[in-house]
RNA sequence: GGGUCCUUAGCUCAGUGGGAGAGCGCUUCCUUGACGCGGAAGAGGCCGUGUGUUCGAUCCACACAGGACCCA
């Protein structure tokens, strides 16, 4: 073995290493055992768009962290991973790519297209792969799917065909929202809304058979083209007797009739509508209940209609201006007022969306709700943290029908196809021949489905539904999913309806929702503001681990992080200081195996094993309930806390020191609280930990970190006495150190410390007398009972009853001393001020729990002695 | 318009119905045989404002202010 490690960790190689005799051991394969606790996840499938972003490597270290704890917890562990075809995004990269060879889709065709977005697919779902293996993550690999696969493919057609024979879905023209640039309709979450400074323009429609006219108001003039209707609130004084009549829509010069509608609200504008049912989701449903005509005057390219009479062709920007223009020239333009109004853009590539009627499928959602929204209001799903819960339901409870169809290539084409006799076959199998007219000219619907309706099926068509496989049998439901909260609604809320109605059981039991990674000012990392930091980047200068830890510790659940390189360090150090303790005891063994606890402990040891007893019941605790960057926070606090800087230092003179058992059983530990710590990082830093674990001998060859139990608190190892003694021993150490820094001794300078303590504690001090010279530079310290004198002309502290002094020659500030006690004497009486109140009123004695109570009156107790103590000794040296 | 979240040390953020925490930064000291990516000591806070509930509020309720986000 090995001792000559360097001094910083280096952790390109070591992860290389590590990740390749984790893959070669076998260890992340799911090994399906009957009867074993399970616990599955699956992976929220990253797009093969491109590269992994920071959002990504968080979701995945939180999903690797729960595995790990629980794969070593001994559970039947399998977290399935895969990637998703993600349709318009990738269409649209594939489009780029051909666009800058000055080619569209349409040139090349169909089948090439798929060839080459395929081919896409493979070149990044390489990359994602890599990237996935550098963070470390411990998906079972054997078990990967993508979404447009074979076996999702199949349960895609499974799941549409059932749906539609069930009249759960549904093919009509409707409005939907429409994407003009991708040239596709997208679902109502796939817009995003935008509050942007508009205008408003009040347009004076003629009466017709009647004087006078009526006036309007809309933020979209180009729009009044195809208006069929004006509508007014059937209570509304003003026009009550005008309902029925018609006015003359201008430029167009079609009567269009004045209709009463309770969707009005006579308080705002004019009280009256103008209603176009082709181009706004409200007049389309007016237009619905009243028979309107429907006339699309826009058109999918986001270019006017013939219908637009003379604006045919124009933009429907251009158009605004024309019409605008026009209407004005027949002075019928009231007026134009400035106006804030939202408008919806398209997520993928932020176009404005254009509201249009088209032929498109849709999935009825109400009855498909019922069950989602009662499994999360029972708690059998159950959302962390739990606000969540309120976005899911009320976004449940409010829901549309979903537009699925898209109208581009990539994805999974919708399984209906169409005869010439007017015959509509949607069926699982390709059709021959059409069932009504045996004809066989059948055409294929050209569109695909929406990507969420192949992920709202991920967590069962990735273990094989619909076949019976014994993988879903054995890790379905799923354990936990874990997802930023930007998509509850895209696809948690989608898998959970989905499965109840396919699996007739929930996909999982808990959601674990996390936020998003933004950059050091808080802003949304983006492309466009090229503030992204490339997790690759971050871990090619620091490690896995490191940016793990970060990514981990930075996290609350469900709230958003700033990553900022100051943490990125923060960790690193942390890595080098597990990595430095770890060679201490290495270089200390020199190849010795030390296992197992010595059976004779002193109290050091029964301190740092009551210890990391504690930090294994806060850690596992806070895991289970998906508390990640506090448990890591307790794992650092013990490791670095108690373990380097107390325990460590204290080993230091058994160690060096000529008494082999004593020595032996130092080593022994040391190397059970190092091989326990290691386990307890392994989840949040699972290369460093593995690596060092390896070189020590503490298992027969073979054996892994990855695979070593989690670590059980032991009522055992529970020592209040060793806690409660060290606590002081400690505190008189740190006073020590206090005094001597104030009168800027170095450690170089040893001063002489003399404690006064009760007699109970007189043993103690004893045995602890030399740790207290070295580690608080002090020799000789020398222990008197409190019946003896005190020293004098000398620097005082007190810790609990203990008196501490460090005696001065003849060169003692006695003026400075006295201002340092007073100081003190000042915030004691502060202290005991408030618990004085506290214990002086009534209502804090009788209603407060008896334990508070207690506790506030030994508080008092402490601080009368203290205060008696530092007034005395003040009397003393004013005395002098 | 409806809803959610945030406001705590110079910065970034945890946290709790009963004596305010971390990391980074800052000040001073230290080549102590694991680590200067280190060690020791320290400075620094009406826990956004107001009202209420309570024996007791940084924490709970309500209102307000400022900020972020979601939905319509």
């Amino acid at each position: 073995m090995s001792v000559n490690l360097p001094p910083v960790y280096e952790p390109a190689e070591v992860e290389k290493k590590i990740y390749r005799f984790w893959l070669d051991g076998d260890f992340f394969k799911a090994p399906l055992k009957k009867g074993a606790n399970v616990f599955s996840v699956v992976i929220p499938p990253p797009n093969v768009t491109g590269k992994l972003h920071m959002g990504h490597a968080l979701n995945s270290t939180i999903q690797d962290v729960l595995v790990r704890w629980r794969r070593m917890q001994g559970y039947d562990t399998l977290w399935l991973p895969g990637t998703d075809h993600a349709g318009i995004a990738t269409q649209n990269k594939v489009e780029e790519h051909l666009a800058s060879e000055g080619l569209s889709r349409y040139d090349i065709g169909r089948e090439k297209f798929l060839e080459k977005a395929w081919q896409w697919k493979e070149d990044y779902h390489a990359r994602i792969l890599e990237q996935l293996y550098e963070l470390g993550v411990s998906c079972d690999w054997s078990r990967e799917r993508f979404t447009l696969d074979e076996g999702c493919s199949r349960a895609v057609r499974e799941v549409f065909v059932s749906l539609y024979e069930r009249g759960l879905i549904y093919r009509g023209d409707y409005m939907v929202n429409w994407c003009p640039r991708c040239r596709t309709a997208i679902s109502d979450i796939e817009v995003e809304h935008e509050e942007k400074p508009s205008t408003i323009t009040h347009i004076r429609y003629p009466g017709v058979g009647w004087e006078g006219s009526i006036t309007v108001a809309t933020t979209r003039v180009e729009t009044m083209l195809g208006d069929t209707a004006v509508a007014v609130h059937p209570e509304d004084e003003r026009y009550r007797n005008l309902i029925g009549r018609k006015v003359l829509l201008p430029l167009v010069n079609r009567e269009i009739p004045i209709i009463a509608d309770e969707y009005v609200d006579p308080a705002f504008g004019s009280g009256a509508v103008k209603i176009t049912p082709a181009h706004d989701p409200n007049d389309f449903e007016i237009g619905q209940r009243h028979g309107l005509e429907t006339i699309s005057v826009i058109g999918s390219d986001g270019k006017m209609t013939a219908l637009a009479g003379k604006y045919a062709g124009l933009d429907r920007y251009e158009a605004r201006k024309d019409v605008l223009r026009d209407l004005q020239e027949l002075s019928l333009v009231e007026k134009i007022e400035d106006y804030e109004h939202a408008v919806g853009h398209c997520q993928r590539c932020g176009t404005e969306i254009e509201p249009l009627v088209s032929l498109q499928w849709f999935v009825k959602m109400k009855p498909l709700a019922e069950e989602a929204i009662n499994k999360v209001k029972t708690g059998e799903i159950s959302f962390i943290p739990e606000r969540f819960t309120k976005i899911y339901l009320n976004w449940m409870e409010n829901i549309r029908d979903w537009c699925i169809s898209r109208q581009i290539w990539w994805g999974h084409r919708i399984p209906a196809w169409y005869c010439s006799c007017g015959e509509t076959i949607v069926a699982r199998e390709t059709p021959s021949a059409c069932p009504a007219c045996g004809g066989k000219a059948l055409q294929q619907d050209p569109d695909v489905l929406d990507t969420w309706f192949s992920s709202a099926l991920w967590p069962f068509s990735t273990m094989g539904w619909p076949e019976k496989t014994p993988d879903l049998e054995h890790y379905f439901p799923t354990s936990v999913l874990v997802t930023a909260y930007d998509i509850i609604t895209f696809w948690v809320a989608r898998m959970i309806f989905m499965s109840l109605d396919f699996m007739h059981e929930i996909p999982f039991k808990d959601v674990c929702v996390h936020g998003l990674v933004r950059d050091a000012q808080g802003r949304k990392m983006s492309k466009s503001l090229g503030n992204g930091v490339d997790p690759l980047d971050i871990i090619k200068e620091y490690g896995a681990d490191t940016l793990r830890f970060t990514l981990v510790t930075g996290q609350a659940p469900g709230n958003d992080q700033r990553f900022r390189i100051e943490n990125v360090e923060s960790s690193r150090n942390f890595a080098n200081k597990i990595w430095n303790a770890s060679r201490f005891l290495l270089m200390n063994l020199q190849g010795e195996q030390a296992r197992g606890l010595p059976e004779k402990l002193n109290r050091h040891d029964r301190w740092i094993l009551d210890s990391f007893n504690t930090a294994v019941e806060k850690t596992t605790d806070l895991l289970e309930r998906y508390e990640l960057g506090e448990a890591a926070r307790v794992v650092y606090d013990f490791f670095w806390g108690d373990f380097c800087d107390w325990y460590i230092e204290l080993s230091k003179l058994p160690l060096y020191s000529d008494d082999k058992a004593e020595k032996t059983d130092k080593k022994r530990v040391l190397s059970y609280v190092l091989e326990g710590s290691l386990r307890l990082l392994h989840p949040f830093m699972p290369f460093i930990s593995e690596e060092i674990w390896q070189q020590f001998n503490w298992e027969e060859k073979g054996r892994a970190l990855i695979n070593a139990p989690w670590p059980v608190s032991v009522k055992k190892l529970v020592d209040e006495e060793a806690r409660q003694e060290m606590a002081l021993v400690m505190g008189v150490i740190r006073s020590i150190r206090n005094l001597r820094s104030e009168i800027g001794l170095s450690p170089g300078k040893k001063s002489a410390i003399v404690l006064r303590t009760p007699e109970k504690y007189l043993s103690l001090f004893n045995d602890e007398k030399i740790f207290i010279e070295k580690l608080a530079w002090s020799e000789p310290v020398s222990i008197i009972k409190n019946t003896e004198e005190k020293p004098s002309r000398s620097l005082t502290a007190l810790v609990d009853e203990v008196e501490i002094y460090l005696p001065l020659e003849g060169v003692v500030d006695l003026a400075q001393e006295i201002s340092r006690l007073e100081k003190e004497l000042q915030e004691v009486r502060k202290e005991m001020q408030r618990t004085e109140a506290k214990l002086g009123n009534e209502g804090f004695l009788q209603r407060a729990p008896a334990e508070v109570v207690q506790k506030e009156r030994a508080k008092k107790e402490e601080y009368s002695l203290r205060q008696a103590k530092l007034q005395s000794r003040l009397d003393e040296l004013k005395s002098l």
